[in-house]
RNA sequence: CGGGCUGUAGCGCAGCUUGGUAGCGCACCUGACUGGGGGUCAGGGGGUCGCAGGUUCAAAUCCUGUCAGCCCGACCA
């Protein structure tokens, strides 16, 4: 049965929702698919059912010849299994928590590593079993900070996460990269255009991590790419080391007044003005060493100076520094933590005085020191004496202070050398569409999952997670797919395949479109049929804009000689037609 | 969590400066006309003006507080 528009649970709106700054939820709320029910939490109609289950058969289809299997847990899930993997913590206000009535803390799940790992625990106990790939589709809650941009980033949004299981690492790497390549073949389905780049694995622990990127202005990550072949997410990105410089016959660091010089540019200015550089060539940024003192917070509380000296034309990346510390947040020093150092003169910070280090274990803070890799030994600095109006000129990496702690904490720019020699890398905005990680033993140590291996011995299991964005693929394909009047979908998750229309009030006209639906239904189409009386052609034809259902059949003004159109929406293309040649047209 | 903005009918908005019992467009209901690009006419239903308190004879409007939402940033898939 065709699904008739005179009874169906569709309004379109005329106008924007006042609250939809992107196309994507601009237009899923007017054509009737979502309705926002709190901030970051959508209800689907139907048509947004339709298009939701479209694109979670093409992932089912990959799942299945991936040779994964469909399971399905809870969303609301107990505390304990993350208490014992130590997430309960770590995900902060991340998580939405909740009590039963009972007093016993639950949780609506971000993610299922926990209870996938127990499930296989339970069931499994032989390597023979293995390996193993299971997987869900399900509702997924994160109390994000700020949810926007409609489905792109929601608090409850629809995930298919995926889960591997090997006895053995080269076991992982096949289990990681069969997960991978069937991403590669979704993604090609959806028609996305998509980048993998090398990922921070964050919370979620292990070792190797990649991100399939969406490039798209409205994402929320930054990757860099070169022209050869390297990606990455900025977060992973590795600095290109360059190579020691031989300092042997370097003349000892002089300290020089330099006063008012608290920030890098007045210092590059009062340098070139009164102690200009023998060679003659002007000093820049990139010549002087900026000492960055920051505070680590770590889950179990415990607050931790450090000091991390980079070139002073880059800034300091604080979400990098979080990845090289993690798990913890990081801010920078306020002036309590600076009352506690007083041998920190702000402004003139380094790590280097004529009487001993500074910073550094050696160092008479003690304070943890850490250097970009770009401070290779032999480099040359302008840095801070820790007196106030005071600098070194001249120190040498290596020699006088220790560069043995690097940390990757620069920015990165666009024009970066990519580490592996690619050459430069640009930067882009992208949107995470799915994730892919080698968990490595982390859960299954945790939550003790083992088998017995080909040797009787009790080996613990290795996994692998795998996650796709179902709901965001949704909202990026409607992102793309798109002009002024409405959505226009690829054949692949279109609601219907075709979109029949019936114009006019005669009676031959519906008589002519009943019978064009039922041809279309016989070859097998799901039809979207616009039956309704009294009202306009404009209306009918702006709805079906809005819709974006790709194919469009017009029945109308030529029904009474048998001739219907057929209207490409993406292209706008009109064709007359002959009534008993639109199936044809279609199979 | 910081900055900005907004809460008036299902949706989009005006009214607030200068207090006087709430309005427009769309949508919805009835009837007629119209019938290939959101048509016309006539009639109609629907709102504790976010909430609480205060000022006043009188508050959507002025004052105080509070809650909610959106956008930018921080953060996060």
């Amino acid at each position: 049965m065709p699904t008739r528009l005179s009874n169906y649970f569709l309004r379109t709106l005329r106008e924007d929702p006042s609250d939809a700054e992107v196309t994507s939820h601009r237009l899923l709320v007017r054509a009737g698919y979502i309705r926002r029910q709190a901030p970051g939490i959508f209800a689907w109609l139907p048509l947004g059912l339709r298009v939701k289950a479209k694109v979670e058969k093409i992932i089912r289809e990959e799942m299945a010849a991936a040779g994964a299997h469909e399971v399905h847990f809870p969303a609301l899930l107990p505390r304990e299994p993350y208490e014992t993997t130590g997430r309960w913590d770590e995900y902060g206000d991340g998580i939405f928590r909740l009590k039963d009535r009972k007093g016993s803390d639950m949780l609506l799940a971000p993610t299922h590593e926990e209870v996938f790992t127990l499930l296989v625990k339970d069931l499994y106990s032989s390597y023979k079993d293995l390996p193993l790939a299971i997987y869900q589709i399900q509702d997924k809650y994160r109390d994000e900070a700020r949810s926007r941009g409609g489905l792109l980033r929601g608090r409850e949004f629809t995930m298919k996460d995926a889960y591997s299981f090997d006895h053995t690492d080269a076991g992982l790497d096949a289990s990681y990269q069969n997960q991978r390549d069937a991403y590669e073949r979704i993604f090609t389905r959806f028609g996305l255009e998509y980048a993998i780049v090398k990922a921070d694995a964050g919370a979620m622990g292990g070792s190797k991590s990649e991100e399939f990127l969406h490039p798209t202005a409205v994402g929320e990550d930054t990757f860099v790419r070169s022209a050869g072949g390297y990606a990455a997410n900025v977060e992973a990105f590795t600095t290109l080391v360059p190579a020691e410089i031989d300092f042997t016959a370097a003349a000892a660091p002089v300290v020089y007044d330099t006063p008012d010089t608290p920030t890098i540019q007045t210092l590059v200015d009062a340098a070139n003005a009164a102690h200009p550089r023998a060679s003659g060539v002007a000093w820049t940024a990139a010549d002087t060493l900026k000492n960055v003192v920051l505070a680590l917070m770590f889950p179990d509380g415990t607050r931790e100076i450090i000091a991390i000296a980079v070139p002073g034309d880059r800034d300091v990346d604080l979400k990098r520094v979080e990845v090289a510390f993690g798990p913890a947040e990081v801010e920078a020093a306020n002036e309590t933590d600076f009352l506690r150092y007083p041998a920190l003169v702000k402004g003139y910070i380094g790590p280097w005085t004529a009487e001993g280090a500074v910073l550094g274990d050696k160092g008479t803070t003690g304070i943890r020191f850490f250097v970009d890799p770009r401070v290779v030994a032999g480099t040359e600095w302008i840095t801070g004496a820790n007196e106030n109006g005071r600098h070194v000129f001249g120190l040498i990496a290596g020699r006088d202070f220790a560069i043995d702690q690097t940390v990757e904490a620069s920015d990165v720019r666009a024009g970066d050398p990519a580490p592996d020699g690619s050459g430069p890398v640009e930067l882009i905005r992208g949107m995470e569409i799915g994730h892919v990680f080698q968990l490595g033993r982390k859960y299954a140590e945790l939550l003790g999952l083992k088998v017995l291996d080909e040797n009787g011995k009790l080996v613990t299991v290795t996994m692998g997670s795998y996650g796709i964005g179902v709901t965001r693929i949704l909202a990026v394909i409607a992102e793309l797919n798109n002009d002024a009047k409405g959505l226009i979908w690829p054949e692949s998750v279109t609601p219907f395949d075709v979109h029949v229309i019936a114009t006019g009030r005669d009676e031959v006209v519906f008589e002519a479109s009943e019978t064009v639906v039922a041809a279309l239904e016989a070859t097998g189409r799901e039809v979207l049929y616009d039956d309704r009386r009294k009202v306009s052609p404009g209306i009918k034809f702006g709805d079906a804009e809005l819709i974006g259902v790709p194919k469009i059949v017009i029945v109308g003004r030529g029904a009474a000689d048998g001739i219907v159109e057929l209207w490409d929406r993406r292209s706008g293309e009109r064709e007359q037609i002959a009534i008993e040649e639109v199936a044809a047209h279609f199979s």
